[in-house]
DNA sequence: GGCATATTGTGAAATTTGTATCAACATAAA
DNA sequence: TTTATGTTGATACAAATTTCACAATATGCC
């Protein structure tokens, strides 16, 4: 096999990457074994020349004829982005927003599981919520370092946001994925992705308005 | 007032200038009137040329003694951003996410308003769903144009967006907020906006596993 | 006034990200 | 065998975005 040199894809690359996977999941389901450089990008809504770009960073290499072997792609995404033994994740805050993500990606990834939610709520702790046994947020560090979970999703109510977030490194968490309002500030080492959803809308509003 | 040239803005400069506004709002409730580059900078997790930029870019000057003047800014990204008369949005897809997004939403912008939501649900369809009416989709054209609207959030089954989001272009929207995992491709004029969830965690995974 | 300090505004450089071009090569058909 | 076609891989180029560096200027203090 091939050495791979992944010290530092770049950010886009390694989301596009998640996103070719999916995609040739599906292209597995149908039959399809080996696809070309402009099948994907179509699909993908990319040119061809990035597809073959950003396989060329993983590292992988086509065919002239048959374009590239969908099951060893798959399989090499797997291991750049995959960790082997999988990664836990938690939910912090079980609103509705919470509970949607919850739902929804609960089984979607082989290697990324959500083992345990959290909320300040009473009536939602010491239960299983979409799947998922919900906490009371003070057992927050007991949990985090009993089971060595790296990854957080935050969608709890703006006022706590800076404390949780506190909390959680001090835990031990790596990786934060913010979907409250407030912005967080992260020491390094520590990763930090943030969406809202009234910012996407506003940047839609001004495009249409234009 | 000062001549804007906002034509054509960057993509990233209009997201942080949603995000500055949202922090500006919190600095009036706390009584400031004025704020420094580096402290909203700091407060975004920028550096303050990056604020200064952005600020230079929509035509807005501070001054070096009091810095900027929070409410002549905010101002004046209203004026960028929003539309005057306002803009409507749709739901399509009443499911978990849907309805997390819609309550989430709803009263968040004087200047974004969701007006209706649409599912093929029979049981969710001609009711008030998140303070939202619903209906099914197949009212999607009528509703559009009735009410001019403009832009769409998809929130539903991933083998139903391909179809709904032809029968929303044709039905005149601008505008799209893609969360289905399925990648769209929109002809040129129209404005597409995708996020997937699963894609930000592995992404995630990736950096936390180096 | 004169000096030290702090801040804005901006041209230019650096970095990141995306695109165009083309040689090399495999296949199939003449 | 030769030619035409289509694809990959790689280099060079272009565009978008961020950061650097510093002039200009306002304020407070001596």
């Amino acid at each position: 096999m091939t050495q791979i040199k992944h010290n530092q894809l770049p950010g886009k690359t390694v989301e596009r990457l998640s996103q070719y996977r999916r995609i040739l999941y599906n292209s597995i389901r149908e039959g399809k074994t080996n696809i070309y450089s402009h099948e994907l990008a179509k699909m993908m809504n990319l040119t061809p020349v990035q597809v073959r770009r950003d396989l060329m960073l993983i590292g992988y290499s086509g065919s002239q004829s048959k374009g590239y072997v969908i099951k060893d792609l798959v399989d090499l995404i797997g291991r750049i982005i995959d960790s082997k033994e999988g990664q836990k994740i938690i939910i912090v805050g079980m609103g509705n927003l919470g509970r949607a993500i919850t739902s929804y990606f609960v089984g979607k990834r082989e290697k990324l599981f959500i083992v345990a939610a959290f909320d300040n709520d009473l009536q939602k702790t010491d239960r299983i919520v979409a799947g998922v046994p919900c906490y009371h947020v003070n057992r927050l560090k007991e949990v985090i370092e009993k089971e060595s979970i790296r990854i957080a999703v935050l969608t709890l109510a703006p006022e706590a946001t800076h404390e949780v977030a506190r909390k959680l490194l001090d835990a031990g968490i790596r990786g934060i994925l913010n979907y409250t309002s407030v912005p967080l500030t992260v020491p390094p080492g520590i990763y930090l992705e943030e969406y809202d959803i009234v910012t996407s809308l506003e940047k839609l509003a001004y495009l249409v308005k234009q």
